[in-house]
DNA sequence: AAATCTAGTTAGATCGATCTAATAATAATC
DNA sequence: GATTATTATTAGATCGATCTAACTAGATTT
């Protein structure tokens, strides 16, 4: 209880190899918990670390033992409830290994995301765990090798095969939505996207087309919408007017299809007879909204998890080959999507 | 670009005070902007550090100068779009102020929350910011003191007036949402809440009872679900069935009223009409559920960005009296909500 | 011209840990 | 019984910054 008599109050390791009668390489032996150190001697310091209320600095240790437990996060927007679920699987699986996450949110700016890092790199963190704004320059990944940063992607790559990266098989989950749509007896289906550029969107647009190809349908019926709370009016016009006609629509995720789907219903446009609408992501309000919304499942979460173990694993040996790691997407069929009625 | 010969590989102060002809000590003063350090001189170094590509080292600064620009928040779960939200508007705020957020989940539990404090302390933050977990003991607030670490209560508070506190009018919410109900003709109205118990749960219960008092109604109507993507059906029957007849909820919060908005749904009762919902929180999925839920806006970016402010303002002058800063709610009316018809 | 002031710069100690290499004490081997 | 291992411990250097207090050299005052 008693504070020691150091200049700024806090307790540090000479306090307690003091108090203990040690000294205080062995008093460090003891907190990294070493083998090396006797069992009596282990006891003695212990006691005095819960007594004297010590608490490590890793400041310090880090500056000497280059290594600070600490991972760097940087997500494009965490308002959106799916990077804030990547977030929650990354945070598990890192808190369980004993690290602590710095967080950013780069808002898909570039330079926000520089300064994020050199902030990071600033506190020495021992790995970066990065989903790339868009529009991130290949020079990223070299730059990150030169620094000697460990650096996974996540959801977004800026190239495949020069750092690890964990994602899901965006283009495999478009194959499985047009798949049923087409079960379903719908032939002109829609694309509809929105937000900015990166190589998710491109993997599920190329996904989309082929599908489309392989189905013997026109794949090139694309919408491009604004992102918002809501669907502005003419990206709704541009779909519903579209000439082909299209008797349902995948949208890019979740978000543009709650949009979609309830400006169809405000149109009066009954949504799962009239239009058939496909989220993409699985976020919770495709189960709430009504009708509940037809969705590719994408388990951010898990992706996350995925993402730290591959830091993690590069921590251990960090000249191991790059990995991917693609989690398999699942079509959750609900409402939103019927049998195409014949047209009148 | 050429790096230094040192061991680590790293380029340090010295390396740039000896390539620039200057001691450490003024190219330290350098990257601390100091004016007292000559135009020439300066200009020299900034080049040096330029071309060696310099990177601070907050871990070796922190040390000595017992700062170290990083700062610990830990919300209790941050799956819940609200606390993403609260997030989103500290991580504004911190980083405006050139500061890097250490982010924890605590998942409401006491252990965790623990853990995460201890991992911070031992980064030496500057600061914290802490949405409490349920069941958090006041002794809390007077530990960090004992540690002389600035801390901020958002959203929850262990004790009023022993620590800053930045929160929302829960009470006053409330008070719209039954003063809207009431002017809509509903006499009976229940008050349906899940989840774990914490002050901003107490004090919209509180807020309840005294607002129907005022009323003249029957404060009595409180029914209690467990929280999840859709509500049990036993949550629903103890609604529907109470013996004071309802017709009229505001819930403890949005993910809630969802919830029940899609049960009553399933029911085949018309939400807005036969029953009038309130949510509280105004979640963007308000907005995109239909009927589009009345709710009570609180804003969680805003008090996110009043509990960083305060946050700064202690760092600042960390012996200035307590505040408390509460954000004013404000009731977003949709079509969740509806004149009560007459019972026939 | 001596004394004082100011602006710019710096050597050396320091923050709190870890690392290296050495040492002492005991046990195992020949 | 001398030599080699093994185990437990430690003194002192070190990581990369900041702080303190001192020191120039030139300008200003007396």
């Amino acid at each position: 209880m008693a504070k020691q008599g150091n200049k700024t109050g806090r307790v540090t390791l000479m306090d307690v190899a003091r108090e203990a009668g040690v000294s205080r390489a062995t008093a460090s032996l003891v907190i990294r918990k070493s083998p090396r150190v006797g069992g009596e001697t282990r006891q003695k310091v212990e006691a005095v670390l819960e007594r004297l209320g010590y608490v490590y600095n890793m400041g310090a240790a880090s500056m000497r033992a280059m290594r600070s437990n600490t991972v760097g996060v940087i997500v494009p927007n965490l308002g959106n409830p799916f990077f804030a679920e990547l977030l929650v699987g990354i945070e598990a699986v890192l808190d369980r290994a004993g690290l602590v996450v710095l967080m950013a949110n780069s808002q898909e700016s570039l330079a926000k995301q520089d300064v994020f890092i050199r902030r990071m790199r600033e506190r020495a963190v021992d790995g970066l765990i990065v989903c790339p704004a868009s529009g991130t320059p290949v020079s990223f990944l070299r730059d990150a090798a030169d620094w000697g940063l460990p650096f996974v992607q996540a959801l977004r790559y800026v190239s495949e095969d020069s750092a690890d990266y964990a994602g899901t098989d965006y283009a495999g989950g478009i194959r499985q939505a047009v798949q049923h749509l087409v079960s379903l007896g719908h032939r002109h289906i829609a694309f509809v996207t929105g937000g900015p550029k990166h190589s998710a969107r491109e993997e599920r647009a190329q996904g989309f087309r082929q599908s489309m190809i392989d189905h013997g349908l026109d794949p090139d019926v694309s919408v491009e919408v604004s992102l918002g709370p809501s669907i502005e009016a003419s990206g709704l016009d541009a779909l519903l007017n579209h000439p082909a006609r299209p008797t349902a629509a995948i949208c890019f995720n979740d978000v543009v299809a709650a949009a979609l789907s309830s400006g169809l219903y405000d149109r009066g446009i009954k949504v799962g007879s009239a239009f058939s609408v496909v989220g993409f992501d699985d976020l919770a309000e495709a189960e709430l909204i009504r009708p509940r919304l037809t969705s590719v499942a994408t388990f951010p979460a898990e992706i996350g998890d995925a993402a730290a173990r591959l830091l993690l694993d590069r921590l251990e040996s960090p000249n191991r080959p790059f990995r991917r790691s693609v989690n398999l997407p699942r079509l959750i069929e609900r409402q939103s999507t019927g049998r195409l009625n014949d047209p009148s």
